[in-house]
DNA sequence: AGCGGGCTCCAAAGCGCTTTGGCTGTTTTC
DNA sequence: GAAAACAGCCAAAGCGCTTTGGAGCCCGCT
């Protein structure tokens, strides 16, 4: 069934029943019902490679998706999908994943545009002076990014948490229990989070007088392994932290495999914080020792990230703004008072 | 720059560019290179939007994404995204993502059927007898089936693991080590792979003249904490299994906790052997205790997922056949001789 | 009467590509 | 040497929708 079909059978031109069909005002209420009744009546629904050939519309959201043989998606990935499509199920539009080589996103960032395959799209883990936003910045594609770069001499639409503060409060919890041995495994400092919370935990000491050497930072992949392996280095070197904060839950359960091998106990001889995107898999809470956490929702950010999509594509947001989101801390059994 | 500007530039008229581009054989050599010059130079790429108008041909591939508050998207989905797109990569695949209401897909399927937005559709964790399989095998479209269902009366194109034999030979390890009282912490039931699995520990357990009683099965959602209170609820009970085979690694986790707090010891207690889907950030060989596992790359089962996918958008592949890979069981620490 | 102005509605022109059905001129065939 | 085959190219007709530029009609106003 077709547009033509319809106008057919109504005995009115593709013109009107199209304008009727997309609310236009030059169409008269009867007819207009009519329209609508016919069409969802024999079930039409106007084909979108028409439709998008026609307007430049594509009703769809774009991703690229770096790929590679050594290139790992993110876990978290799955998790603000959940949230984005959720949103995106209510508002008709689909998400379309364009895979890239990871060492050359761009030519398909460009193709994709150049395309109008997608009416917008959305960036995640930004690394500072992110080549992609400039680059669909220049392209006029609407976008969002979900984080931050840094360094960028334009600004961009974006949706962050609070890392920085996140990672201060913790830091600052852990100094009010007395720890003054701070150490922080953190995520790739390719990414801004990481930088972010790399300078929240340090102003946080700074501001007691105390430092962050880079003796007492591992920066790497947020797996289980290297979360075992930095806990485990950090423990047996020369001043070892009475207190770590972690950038993952799933490296967490490495740090807290390493403590338990060394024959260290949570609290008591170690205080651990971790930062929580809140999967529905591994929480918290049933850690051997619960852990305190940094937790923000990732789902959440999926959503709102898909409704300011969905603005923006409809022209109801524009401007170059972004919002940051507070960090809750949750305090659970994973810290105490500095050892004796 | 559009076919009408290129073949203007070439003094050719659009059919022979559209032609020399596509490989017909109506065309001189000397004007297709000339042509694929032009185009290279310029950056010349057919817009995809009039391309479907006029083929039907799409040039994606599409995934029905089930979503809703309660809904969680497996976290096994990203690895399996990861394998899809590397291969997509290479072939100018893009993968679309139509988010559907997890109580009703089928309108969905219809939806991108009819529309024609997508020219081939994977289906992932089907259940007994999948209302998907039969809709989309009615509807005609080219699919691939990651997994299978049972009770279908037609056969389907798929691509599926040996659930069966793996736990099968899982067990019959666990058997020919001593063990008579082996219990199985298992996925939802409601997915054919949790079956097939069940079926191979008791088939295995069968062979041996043991049994595998409702009372040794627990059956849940993948989660941690899942896993520990399925582990939990059995060692307490009862008749506690000496062996526990589990069907992922991230309930594992909750089950080696649960072993730990029970005051237990693997394998001189409990004897645990889990399904690993592989993993970049949680790897069975870094447990506490080495686990033994059947493993899978659920992320090469992408890649050959894709491929398949695209072999039948291109008509290299037809016919309903399915294939089934052998699953690796490999010996780690975790598995040992049943206690005296 | 005559005329400007709302209302409704329509024919036709795109959007950029593929594909059908020829049309020319050159080769082959008997 | 005429007929048939073929190679190489083209004009134009879609694909199904939106949108431009009117057309017809009825109304109130001067």
């Amino acid at each position: 069934m077709n547009l033509k079909q319809l106008s057919d059978m109504l005995a009115l031109s593709q013109t009107t029943v199209s304008r009727a069909l997309n609310g236009y005002p030059e169409v008269s209420e009867e007819t207009r019902r009519r329209v609508a009744d016919a069409a969802k009546r024999h079930g039409y629904r106007p084909n979108p490679s028409a439709r998008r050939l026609a307007t430049g519309k594509a009703g769809m959201i774009g991703y690229v998706l770096p790929t590679g043989k050594s290139v790992d998606i993110d876990p978290h990935f799955v998790e603000f999908l959940s949230g984005l499509g959720d949103y995106a199920r209510g508002h008709d539009l689909d998400l379309v994943l364009s895979p890239a080589d990871a060492n050359d996103e761009e030519t398909t960032y460009r193709r994709i545009v150049a395309n109008k395959q997608v009416d917008a799209v959305y960036v995640s883990s930004p690394r500072p002076a992110d080549r992609r936003i400039s680059l669909l910045n220049r392209l006029g594609i609407p976008f969002i990014v979900h984080g931050r770069s840094e360094g960028l001499d334009f600004e961009y639409a974006h949706t962050d948490i609070d890392n920085e503060a996140a990672f201060r409060d913790a830091a600052r919890l852990l100094i009010q229990l007395g720890h003054t041995r701070i150490a922080l495994i953190n995520g790739d400092m390719r990414q801004t989070f990481a930088i972010f919370r790399e300078r929240g935990a340090r102003r946080a000491l700074a501001d007691s007088g105390l430092s962050l050497p880079a003796s007492a930072i591992r920066s790497v992949a947020m797996t289980d392994e290297n979360g075992y392996r930095a806990a485990r280095s950090l423990l047996e070197g020369a001043d070892a932290p009475t207190a770590i904060i972690c950038s993952s839950l799933i490296m967490s359960l490495g740090v807290v495999r390493a403590i338990r091998d060394l024959g260290l106990t949570i609290p008591r001889d170690v205080s651990l914080v971790a930062h929580d995107d809140v999967f529905p898999w591994l929480r918290p809470e049933n850690f051997s020792v619960p852990l305190t956490t940094t937790r923000s929702s990732i789902r959440l950010a999926g959503q709102r990230i898909a409704e300011r999509l969905a603005a923006r594509i409809s022209g109801q947001e524009t401007g170059a703004w972004g919002e940051v989101w507070p960090v809750d801390l949750v305090v659970r059994a994973s810290i105490g008072s500095v050892p004796t």
